[in-house]
DNA sequence: ATGAAAGCGCTAACAA
DNA sequence: TTGTTAGCGCTTTCAT
């Protein structure tokens, strides 16, 4: 491999000067610059950019701990940052943590920290636990407080709980007396703040508040939250964290001669691609990942690049509720009409 | 930050024995060690990979060039890869291209080689162009034949054509006269791949293969071409390359009053997780993204760690065909049974 | 506008 | 079992 010590001398120039010309700074005649882009050409040269970095002290990269879990939400929150991360124009470091755990965490940050990563993304992290590192670089957390001690932390967020409220606030504008909730698990905070945002619109209209039925995310979870659900008659409304979840509570509510949204109204939050064709067309609040991907890398690359400067606050992100077939009013409470209707064919 | 150097005086010995105890080297005594080892703790020492990198000439790093879609395929893809890569003991470079295309896979491949990284995943890529540069690392092609000249190019793949011949082979199992294909863009490997799959599978049984219905892997195309399909009563059997666009698809049908699969059968192919649950349930094919991602990492680091061994095959992946409710036989064509059938409710 | 010298923090090859 | 001596390929600082 060929090092800019081989094209100062095809170019009759010194090593700084190919520098020079590498990292566009002023003070080089185009001539000069021309033979030097030339003679790298003709050699076949390209920086190395590991040099650089141990010479500069950057790398000119961001590192993402990231859930190595499958599931819509992490996997379309990793796309979307890995976007935005190269819109910065920053390369791009990812580790996954198995669950989230504060342990996983601490050594996925240390082996970024080891690259020598410029800044840290934490994406959606689980559980609660301070970690206990020190960390040189600002970190972004992306939907949840800061989990230890950094230079400079920054905080954004798809803003779970008022998505929640959305999907809430609509269910009960329809007429519904309350809501059922099927819940992420607790170790979220992603569940966590969906809990919160839905428990806040029912206590708001002093509506009860009927227990929360745990899920995993998962379809599989959602038909069993649902199953569980078509038990209880006065159940009209349910909302789901997440689209899968209620994609599951729907069929598992179509099973049991419930239909929707006649009988029983579901509600999502996501927006996956295929919610708009499922059957019933899937209500569900859009979650903006893109959004807050770009935003947070827009601060994260901000604190990197002015040290000093104070941090300034994330933008808050527009909640948008898309409407389709799988939310209606509540029943009319009209005894022996509940009965015998034909429903939607199943299994 | 503390380097070797001072771990070395703290522990008084050199830093070349810090070295040796960092890369669990042999030859250093259990008291040495443990001396290197508070000394480092004392002082808060971490490797600097970056600094390992330039001497040794090695980054330990692999790196992966992706799609910057969204969409199941391709997300889920590179999670599984960012878990085989972790599993390997490697860390992960990735770097998107916006579609594909011969120019940013070529810019995408020599950001990469600039960082460093000792192998790459080149991830679906979309168009055939060759890209003309010369690479002297391993390469793995994921799902697609070599685009260009490396020392040394290694492929594995999911399977499609075999995967869309078993969706296109259960069809016609189930005795339907022939099979109409809704296919995703025609520039992917992906696409063109599993189109050769049903093309053979038909073929094989001399049946007429129908044009293909383009669609673009989203669930909105699979719907466009589901009405389309709607509109032709010969259409008893529709597999479509994904299954975002086979829910398209049965969306369409159902609401063109066609039930799904009385009187038309639909086969997808990813088997992502919410196809259980919707309705009715998907018959698919699954896609064996872990296995694959594994499987092809497994060659990259042989080839990365024995340059001069010759390549290993990658080994076959199962086939696995999930049956649910979305296939039936085709309807026995008695004239009057079609025409006013109660039909899902929908819209 | 250009160059010379001195490292960045580590490992390789050899010596002791 | 441990230490010494040279770099790895670049950027920095300071001259010119």
């Amino acid at each position: 491999m060929p090092s800019s010590a081989d094209v100062a001398r095809l170019a009759g120039v010194s090593r700084k000067t190919v520098s020079r010309v590498f990292n566009d700074e002023p003070y080089v005649s185009a001539e000069v610059r021309r033979r030097v882009m030339d003679a790298a050409d003709a050699l076949g040269y390209r920086l190395n950019q590991t040099a650089r970095a141990l010479a500069s002290g950057r790398t000119r990269t961001v590192g993402v701990v990231t859930l190595g879990t499958p599931g819509y939400g992490p996997a379309t929150l990793l796309v979307s940052i890995e976007r935005a991360v190269r819109d910065t124009g920053y390369a791009l470091h990812v580790v996954s943590t198995m669950d989230g755990d504060p342990a996983g965490i601490a050594s996925a940050v240390t082996s970024l920290l080891e690259q020598g990563v410029d800044g840290i993304v934490i994406s959606e992290p689980v559980d609660e636990g301070k970690v206990s590192i020190r960390v040189d670089v600002p970190v972004l957390f992306l939907g949840a407080p800061p989990a230890f001690a950094a230079v400079r932390t920054l905080t954004t967020s798809t803003g779970s709980e008022l998505l929640a409220r959305a999907a809430t606030d609509h269910l009960l504008d329809l007429g519904h007396a309350t809501v059922h909730h099927v819940a992420g698990p607790r170790r979220w905070y992603a569940a966590r703040d969906r809990i919160e945002g839905w428990r806040a619109a029912l206590e708001e209209r002093r509506r009860i508040v009927p227990p929360v039925v745990a899920g995993d995310w998962s379809a599989a979870s959602g038909y069993a939250a649902g199953r569980e659900l078509a038990r209880d008659d006065d159940v009209t409304a349910v909302f789901a964290a997440g689209d899968e979840m209620a994609i599951g509570v729907i069929r598992a509510l179509l099973e049991a001669g419930r239909r929707v949204p006649e009988d029983v109204s579901v509600v999502g939050l996501d927006d996956m691609p295929v919610a708009a064709y499922v059957t019933p067309p899937l209500t569900t609040v859009r979650q903006p990942f893109d959004a807050a991907a770009r935003e947070g890398l827009k601060l994260l690359v901000h604190a990197i690049e002015n040290p000093g400067a104070d941090l300034p606050k994330a933008a808050a992100l527009p909640v948008e509720l898309v409407v389709r077939a799988s939310t209606a009013p509540p029943p009319s409470r009209t005894p022996g009409l509940a009965q015998g209707e034909v429903s939607c064919p199943t299994a």
